[in-house]
RNA sequence: GCCCGAGUAGCUCAGUCGGCAGAGCGGCUCACUCGUAAUGAGCAGGUCAGGAGUUCGAUUCUCCUCUCGGGCUCCA
């Protein structure tokens, strides 16, 4: 056979001599595209240009403007730093290096365990733009696994790879392709050569718009057993311009950061005296907090929530029952110790055990409690208790991350006690209510995840953890959104369904979650008493909303930049004299403003009303309103609009009527 | 917990190759009384994160601890 027919995207066909490449394609459809090709898809599998098509394939082309070539040009340019740090620090070895969201990292070990320093950072990529610039050819060969071997024989992580691609590890087959029992590799020079299943772009000329943004240490292979290696971290896109809004939109993100929102706005801090992990709201953030809280509160119990209490500590016998110290032991605080005769003047210490108290991690084992303490009739289900529970978990030292992950927090949580016949309704009706809610707090891009049951950390038997988690699906999937797996991902007693938001500027956060839990019911032996007059057993829904008021708030700062909206606003209005001459008006205004329930400062004339302005402005306040002669004279107010053209001669009464508007729509 | 980096005034950050600690913003005082994003002058404010060591002398060099940041692992 001298010809081969090669079908496109458009349904057309070519015919090209046998033996041709990707390249050759693009070239015989247009030199404008050969230039402009980096890869080939064929048959749905994306292949180097350089590869030999088969006849009847079909292929599409990929070119350097097209998405798809982002993963494979971020991929390539991974290799690229790979080369760069084996030229400048001879003696090292690398392990794997894919590409990820917005960018690719590469694994490194240096010799004499030496690790990289931000300023390492400009020497590779001042080498990798000139093995960009010498416009190297990724060349693709295969050898047998011995003589592989054999070439990688100074890199003990590739040659992991080999044996562990070999037992079908996913992870590992990503860097070695073994399938046909041969290992691929890609020379660039005849100094570099690293092993990779491909494919890559034909050359480094093709690369560019890239930039390498931080170290880091990371296990091999992300397990805590494994030797710590050294990771550089860059970022690469198709074009300058991508790469630029890239930064742009990173720069945007640290402006949001609600660590430093906390501070400039004065919302929160986390005294070091008081240790890590653990914040304290100042009256700016506790206003906001109240406000997310009270109308939280007031939905929960228009839809039928009971509110209930519960103490921070406990005797260790409830998290015994509850498995919390066989299963989560790690995740809480050591206990206190309590003797009797500790405080008894005269009673030396007392040899023997005292009384353990652990700080509560979780708030269910006391909801059960209450169940509990009376004899339940189907007819009092469900039942749905929520607490404002706070409960205190050790996080490791390196984990704690301003108010998104801490040791001492606030869940929103709420216990369903339903039938199992119910079940499937109230999970529906549930996630129904917390979707609707989020929208409230100005969240509505949302999709859900499933998470299943943990490979090693799990209680009940595979057949509840089927039902439940079929149980979770077939609402997830009733509700009209994406839905992701989570395999593996749920809590030691049932699975859950989480929902994901995804903020203003496009990152997502995991907000509320939602398990199905047939464990604690068996544990705590629960019952009620069916229409049948048998006893049957509950089963019991977790859920938060918020996660962790703490989490949500921090999620609700960055998603505003600060900005809250006019209900949440610690400051809705703040009065500004032109001159102290006006001060007494100023103060009525914020008077008939507070008598409206708005919350309201006055800012008076020691410095000018530029400045004044500027700091209104910078604390985010909605409205700044000035009032100066002419206001007096007509009880009006000159009202300047956060992001908003400034209004003079605005009647108080119009304005009120604005805000409370603000305030009604939540806006 | 692990790897790397950092910790200097309330905040943002200079600085010291080991020799009296600096700026801007913020705070306070005084003057100015101003119509929509920084008026001027002055004053106060520091155990240079904490502890130990080396040294005539340590904020600076070494070690330990704490806290923070970026990751890994883990997670609401």
């Amino acid at each position: 056979m001298s010809e081969i027919t090669i079908k496109l995207p458009d349904g057309s066909a070519k015919v090209l001599p046998a033996g041709s490449s990707g390249h050759d394609l693009a070239s015989a459809i247009g030199k404008r595209l050969a230039k402009d090709a980096l890869l080939v898809v064929v048959d749905g599998e994306p292949r180097d240009l350089a590869a030999e098509l088969p006849d009847g394939a079909e292929v599409r082309i990929i070119t350097r403007t097209d998405e798809d070539a982002l993963e494979h040009v971020r991929h390539s340019t991974a290799h690229v730093l790979a080369q760069a740090v084996l030229e400048l620090w001879p003696g090292a070895t690398f392990a794997g290096g894919p590409p990820i969201e917005d960018g690719f990292y590469y694994d490194f070990e240096l010799p004499g365990g030496a690790s990289f320093s931000e300023d390492d950072l400009e020497r590779i990529e001042a080498r990798m733009r000139e093995i960009i610039k010498a416009d190297q050819p990724f060349e693709r060969f295969e050898l047998p696994l011995d003589e592989a071997r054999e070439l990688m024989s100074d890199h003990p992580y590739k040659q992991a790879f080999m044996d562990l691609a070999t037992d079908h590890d996913a992870e590992a087959e990503a860097e070695a392709d073994t399938s046909d029992g041969r290992i691929s590799f890609y020379r660039n020079s005849d100094s570099f050569v690293d092993m990779c299943r491909g494919p890559h772009v034909p050359s480094t000329g093709r690369l560019g718009h890239f930039a390498l943004q931080r170290v880091a240490g990371a296990y091999f292979r992300g397990s805590e057993d494994n030797p710590m290696l050294q990771r550089i971290y860059g970022t690469a896109w198709l074009s300058a311009a991508d790469l630029a809004e890239h930064l742009e939109r990173l720069a945007e993100a640290e402006k949001r950061d609600h660590r430093r929102l906390g501070a400039e706005l004065d919302l929160f801090s986390f005294p070091e005296e008081v240790g890590s992990g653990l914040a304290v709201f100042h009256p700016k953030g506790g206003i906001v907090r109240r406000l997310m809280e009270d109308y939280s509160r007031r939905r929960h119990e228009e839809a039928g929530y009971e509110f209930v209490y519960s103490p921070h500590i406990t005797k260790a016998n409830l998290f015994e029952t509850s498995g919390h110290l066989e299963w989560f032991a790690d995740g809480m605080f050591p206990p206190m110790e309590l003797h009797d005769h500790d405080h008894a003047p005269g009673h030396p210490e007392e040899a023997g055990e005292g009384t353990k108290y652990y700080l509560k991690p979780m708030n269910c084992p006391f909801h059960i409690l209450i169940y509990r303490s009376q004899q339940r009739s189907y007819r009092d289900l469900p039942l749905r208790m929520f607490e404002f529970g706070s409960v205190y978990r050790y996080e490791r030292s390196g984990v704690v991350h301003g108010l998104t992950r801490v040791r001492g927090m606030t869940q929103d949580d709420a216990h369903i006690f339903t039938t199992k016949e119910n079940m499937a309704d109230e999970l529906s009706s549930l996630l129904a209510f917390v979707l609707d809610l989020l929208r409230d707090y100005g969240l509505d891009d949302f999709y859900l995840e499933l998470s299943t049951k943990p490979e090693h950390k799990a209680v009940g038997t595979d057949q509840e953890w089927e039902e439940a988690t079929e149980a979770l699906r077939s609402v997830a999937e009733s509700m009209d959104l994406e839905l992701v797996m989570d395999e593996g991902g749920g809590a030691f007693y049932g699975p859950k369904i989480s929902v994901q938001a995804r903020d203003a500027i496009g990152r997502t956060w995991q907000m509320s979650t939602i398990q199905v839990d047939f464990q604690l019911p068996q544990r705590f032996e629960l019952e009620y008493i069916g229409s049948d007059g048998e006893r049957h057993r509950p089963i019991m829904i977790h859920r938060a909303l918020f996660g962790s008021v703490e989490r949500f708030f921090g999620v609700l700062v960055e998603h505003y930049a600060g900005a809250f909206p006019a209900w949440l606003a610690p400051v809705q209005v703040e009065v500004l004299p032109v001159a102290q001459s006006h001060d007494d008006y100023a103060h009525e205004v914020a008077a008939e403003l507070r008598g409206h329930g708005f919350r309201v400062e006055v800012s008076g004339a020691d410095d000018t009303l530029g400045k004044r302005i500027r700091r209104a402005k910078g604390q985010k306040v909605p409205y700044v309103l000035v009032v100066g002669d002419d206001d007096v004279a007509h009880r009006t107010a000159g009202v300047n609009p956060r992001g908003g053209e400034v209004e003079r001669d605005v009647t108080l009464g119009t304005f009120v009527d604005r805000l409370a508007a603000d305030v009604a729509g939540r806006n």
